[in-house]
DNA sequence: GGCCATTTGTCCGTATGTATA
DNA sequence: TTATACATACGGACAAATGGC
């Protein structure tokens, strides 16, 4: 039975070193989910069986398993079983949040190339942004704004408007990617911005400077719109720079 | 003795559910590389030193390790020991490489997506791109372009060329995180492009395209420099789209 | 509520492979 | 070659979480 053709002594030939256990087992599962065309959240076979079909002991299987799930590929749920991934960046988020820690001890490097990438995104896309602007989508944004200011006024930090803000200004352009990438970026930003210090006069400048980018695209003015993204991110540049004079 | 107190009972406390053994493991092993101010390549305690110090059995630390190594935030050297990883993208170029596998098997939808991102990051950064374009930076690439030719004269592939040139094109801006996003989609490109067929006379049009941008650049003509990388990156939209209308 | 089967999480003991000295 | 230190792999046992009865 079987040709589970298995792979293990035949491939490394020539010279080279036989892949690790680990790392046969890693492809194998990855393998199973193309073969059998899974999609995010179809379940997979149980640990146990896993071992029988790969002929591997549950220690690999799980060690596999484990890298697996920090990729996102796999989504183990814990006395319920394990199932195809989201694929989301939450790998991209947690690496990038680590940089940002290890370098934020001396400066903030990483978060100045982040606003550099994230300020570069909306900028990049102002063309088809504008394109696609349309009331609807207006309303939204200026929704968003409301709530920024309603909350600023109270004191209150505005993460979750701010968040959406930046989502729905790209998702015109209908691209999976640089929506997951926005995302990403915005929330490795929200977690290293705060050893910043911030003051509400920063608050109010940053709500007036989405209510700008706002204007700017219901203006289809593009020049004026790329000033307001830049006007935007502008303030956080200023901190990160007052803050590295400091050190 | 003792006091392995074990665990278990005491610390979920409150409501919510108490973090799992692994989780907690990473987040100490993370902890402990903050807290000593490690960079990478530093060497980490062996892991029956992590056991002891974490209180952990092999198991956990083994698989938490398994994950921080899937986020290169460690790297195992087998039978020489754990250290720092080098925090690279590889887990991002991993986890985009099975998601365009995975969607490849209907289209190439994140093919399309990535082609999008790519042009961006290289058009959006014209401007300081061409600010810093000096001699030895048009040497540099056209020296990478003469060697494209070469090898598609002699009918060889010329990835490891392509990607040194695209790398040095958006080196002048000296942002780390540009840098290593540039090189891990082009990653993600060269492993999920040749899922299309692909001629020499592609292969001409698309060293030409390389040439164009660097006489764009060189004649500091950012206008012209945008249209190039919208040139480069045009045949492979067209492949792609021609896949999409075959299926 | 309790009980039970299933599944993942954790631990231990041992043996093997790998790299350095 | 031998010895040592280390990561890799195995198998079994028990704990914890989930869902259904």
């Amino acid at each position: 039975m079987t040709e589970t053709v298995s792979t293990s002594t035949q491939n490394l030939s020539a010279s080279s070193r036989a892949p690790l256990r680990g790392q046969t087992v890693i492809e194998q599962i990855k393998a199973y989910i193309l073969r059998h065309r899974l999609a995010p959240g179809d379940p997979l076979p149980t640990e146990s069986a896993l071992c029988e079909e790969l002929g591997a002991s549950r220690s690999s299987v799980r060690e596999a398993i484990k890298t697996l799930s920090a990729l996102d590929i796999v989504e183990v749920r814990h006395g319920h079983g394990t199932y195809v991934g989201r694929l989301s960046m939450a790998a991209l988020v947690e690496g990038l949040v680590f940089r940002a820690q290890l370098s934020s001890q001396d400066d903030f490097a990483v978060l100045g190339e982040l606003i550099g990438v994230r300020q570069l995104l909306e900028q990049g896309f102002a063309g088809p942004i504008l394109a696609a602007f349309d009331d609807e989508l207006r309303a939204a944004l200026d929704a968003q704004v409301e709530e920024m200011r309603r909350r600023t006024d109270l004191g209150e930090p505005f993460v979750e408007a701010d968040r959406a803000f930046h989502l729905l200004l790209i998702q015109p352009l209908r691209n999976d990617l640089v929506s997951q990438l926005t995302a990403a970026f915005w929330d490795v930003h929200a977690v290293v911005a705060p050893m910043l210090s911030t003051s509400l006069e920063h608050a109010r400048e940053t709500v007036d400077a989405h209510a700008g980018i706002v204007t700017a695209a219901a203006n289809g003015d593009e020049a004026a719109f790329v000033r307001a993204i830049e006007t935007h991110y502008a303030p956080v540049r200023e901190q990160l720079d007052y803050h590295l004079r400091q050190s």
